[in-house]
DNA sequence: TAACCCGTAACGTTATACGTTACAGTTCAT
DNA sequence: ATGAACTGTAACGTATAACGTTACGGGTTA
């Protein structure tokens, strides 16, 4: 019930990293061992952070793979709540 | 670093809502408003909990979305972790 | 035996994470 | 100042995965 409209992981991919280190994007991306591209996306709201992408910003700066992805889980789940209203479901009760 | 082979989320669901409450895949998938298929998928281990499947299990059952996608990411993590040795990535130092 | 329900396999659709290539804008060296 | 090198991103192609529809084999029951 915490929930408040959490950043995509990708701007604080940007704001606590690759920006405080002065990286650019291709020497970031090099250095994670995925394309250009592929960072690019992530940076720009385009793509989510897998759980391979996870593991790699882990390596590359020093962090837990579970924070990453998790921040991702909350921004997902975020965006999948909204519906949750149009959602067609019924109730399940205990016996 | 308490991550322990998380078992697949389909388990879960199975062994803790499912069962108990003495469900078919078909019962449930209904109330669930998706199809058999997609239910057995994830009940067998063939498909994952999505972001909306965990809402829609929050519906259901009453329970909490978070919890639900949290389980998923635990497991996505774990498989991901595996590869953590075969990924090339090169460290960053801040500074 | 026939009608019915159950779980799952087969197939198609859509979305997304990835790479390769191509392109427009900068910087820099000649 | 013109050409080379680098940067970030758009365009295109591929693989995987979550979903639905349909079809099928195995029970139960009338």
């Amino acid at each position: 019930m915490k929930m408040h409209n959490p950043p995509h992981p990708g701007e604080v991919l940007r704001e606590l990293c690759i920006d405080p280190m002065g990286l650019s994007i291709t020497e970031a991306a090099e250095a994670l061992g995925v394309s250009r591209k592929t960072l690019s996306a992530i940076l720009n709201g385009h793509a989510g952070i897998s759980p391979e992408m996870a593991v790699r910003l882990s390596l590359a700066f020093g962090t837990s793979s579970e924070s990453w992805l998790n921040q991702q889980s909350q921004y997902d789940l975020w965006e999948a709540e909204k519906k949750r209203k149009s959602l067609k479901v019924r109730k399940l009760s205990a016996v």
